[in-house]
DNA sequence: TTTATCACCGCAAGCGTTTGCGCTTTAATT
DNA sequence: AATTAAAGCGCAAACGCTTGCGGTGATAAA
């Protein structure tokens, strides 16, 4: 009853014709008459013709299909930047092969090995924080299927990437809370290792610097952003001998734990101690005690931007096979958000 | 250089045996002996070779991938919802193909139309809102492919669905604001139109029911949702001549609207007033003031029902041609949460 | 030694489409 | 009327892989 699945062999069956002609008309082919063209598409509608896309793809070894790499969907950043990335790949006829890694070195090279075979003309993403080695993202360019990090870049050296700086943002963070007052202004910063924890340093002294103040490097402490460290965190920050009036805290994550842990300490959030963070969330404008400030890393934008490369290397890879070597480094600067509740 | 894909004839060329042989040992078929396989798997190995998944797909009429249509991925319960399709899906070596309707129904029907193409096994949707004709949903059945809506559920018959059942939590709500005292409990709903907001409704009058108190259908309002609507709705439960002391609000985006307009009224959330919401928000707990309790919806669970049910349609389908007519109705109960901190 | 039995392997068709090339037919040019 | 050009269409190969079936050779049974 409903099973038949018709090609455009029937259809040229069904007109006496070839299929070779059925597939021009179809395609609007300019050698082929208007008249078939007519009788061809009439008869496509009417049997309700779909194209059989599968057996496009192989012919032509492309897909129009993206494959995209994320950490954890559930998370806001993510899930922002899935958004963009999609509506971007969309609104360019390309189509979004999701996957997640859930920030695991295994699963992550399975996935690349299921994208490779699925043949997807280019790959976006953002690495999970475990992974040690990038032999799974080298082993694409012997395929020359296009790559193109974005937020969590790997430390490997010719990839593509498109990344938000910290370092701004954290410096007009800084910049905020001197230009209010504020002398001691503790960080609460991430591992040392990630790319993101340096930025914040250097943006941190930056505005330091740059008003002519000199810093105290006991205010900036490393965490595993887990709640017990950031509250060791606190702690360390409390009992210095100069009087902390002021935090930046490397995510919303972080900042509401230390929100939480700062109140049991009887400590009044943006009265007795200042927050700045970093925007995560979309509702933190919504909660009552926020922090000040956030400084914003436009995930939604950074994924558009990482399609629109990713697209742009897909394209002249078609045209020049000439393998140019120039990298894209596409660094979005961060924003200093100020809430304007406070 | 780079680009030199190898195939399965070219590793059969190379060892002089023939294509199906080498397929066959790439498969570990019996019938090909142990020598031989050895020689292709290495030899495969060596070369690096990848099986084409798009020659595979297209030669199968299987393609192992899923198309899911959700209306906003940047919406917390929809991000939550992939990532439990997701995780269910690649466990089961099926690959998700994503794509956001952003609440437009012409975006929608294309989208269905593209997925009809790429022969997905199955799809997953969530319908837009201002979908009002179901065309598209229909047409699949004639190209065999099967589809579970969840949670928006359009309103046809004879379609497998997962869904939460509101009625269950909204009864628990009311219940539990009952026993707290309140005996004036408004309700800030949906439109009318939507099976959620009429699940509220009856829970609403079931607990009171259940606890012999006669219902006041001026108590629930119905809203478009809107900032503005909910602060009509407010303003009508507060002008009442009983006095409303608590309320409960269709979702976290409306109770959050909800909140700040009573604290502008000078009234104290869960003081003078009682909040409870549904929960769309992970991190409403963090807020300080947050509803008393939520309605839990199970995005993540939902989504891995339904991914759940797609892959048992499947199945079905591909072992009798017997067009079975049972249908999917698969209800999870909501749940209401107290929340600790209250 | 002959025959039946496997164990192994190759042939070739087929999945649905695109596309270079060549073949007609018709119209235009001289 | 003869020649040329263009317009309209068909042939067949190719894309990479799976799989039913048939064909070897070797081994075991008679």
């Amino acid at each position: 009853m409903s099973g038949k699945i018709i090609t455009i062999k029937e259809i040229a069956q069904k007109l006496n014709i070839s299929i070779s002609t059925v597939s021009r008309a179809l395609h609007d082919h300019p050698s082929i008459g208007l008249r078939t063209k007519k009788r061809v598409q009439q008869l496509a509608k009417e049997l309700n013709y779909e194209p059989n896309q599968t057996a496009i793809f192989f012919q032509q070894r492309k897909t129009f299909t993206i494959g995209v790499i994320l950490p954890q969907l559930s998370e806001a950043f993510f899930s922002e930047a899935i958004s963009g990335i999609e509506d971007y790949a969309s609104m360019n006829n390309y189509t979004v092969l999701l996957a997640q890694s859930h920030d695991d070195e295994e699963k992550e090279k399975q996935i690349i090995e299921t994208m490779k075979h699925h043949r997807v003309d280019g790959i976006l993403v953002s690495i999970s924080k475990n992974t040690t080695r990038y032999d799974h993202f080298e082993s694409l360019k012997k395929l020359n299927i296009p790559i193109v990090f974005f937020d969590r870049i790997p430390k490997m050296s010719n990839i593509h990437y498109v990344a938000c700086n910290m370092q701004t943002g954290t410096s007009e963070a800084v910049d905020f809370l001197l230009k209010k007052g504020h002398r001691v202004i503790g960080m609460i910063n991430g591992p040392e290792t990630l790319l993101a924890s340096q930025d914040r340093v250097e943006g941190y002294i930056h505005a330091m610097r740059k008003n002519r103040l000199k810093y105290d490097p006991s205010l900036i402490i490393s965490t595993d952003l887990t709640s017990e460290s950031v509250k060791d965190a606190i702690n360390q920050l409390i009992s210095s001998k100069r009087k902390t009036t002021a935090i930046v805290t490397f995510n919303d994550y972080v900042a509401l734990d230390a929100m939480q842990f700062l109140k049991k300490l009887k400590l009044r959030i943006n009265k007795d101690i200042h927050i700045v963070s970093y925007a995560n969330f979309p509702l933190i404008n919504y909660m009552e005690t926020s922090p000040l400030a956030s400084v914003e890393q436009f995930p939604y934008l950074q994924g558009q931007k990482a399609m629109e490369t990713l697209l742009e290397l897909i394209s002249k890879s078609k045209d020049e096979e000439t393998n140019n070597s120039a990298y894209y480094k596409i660094i979005l600067e961060s924003k200093l958000v100020i809430h304007k509740r406070n």
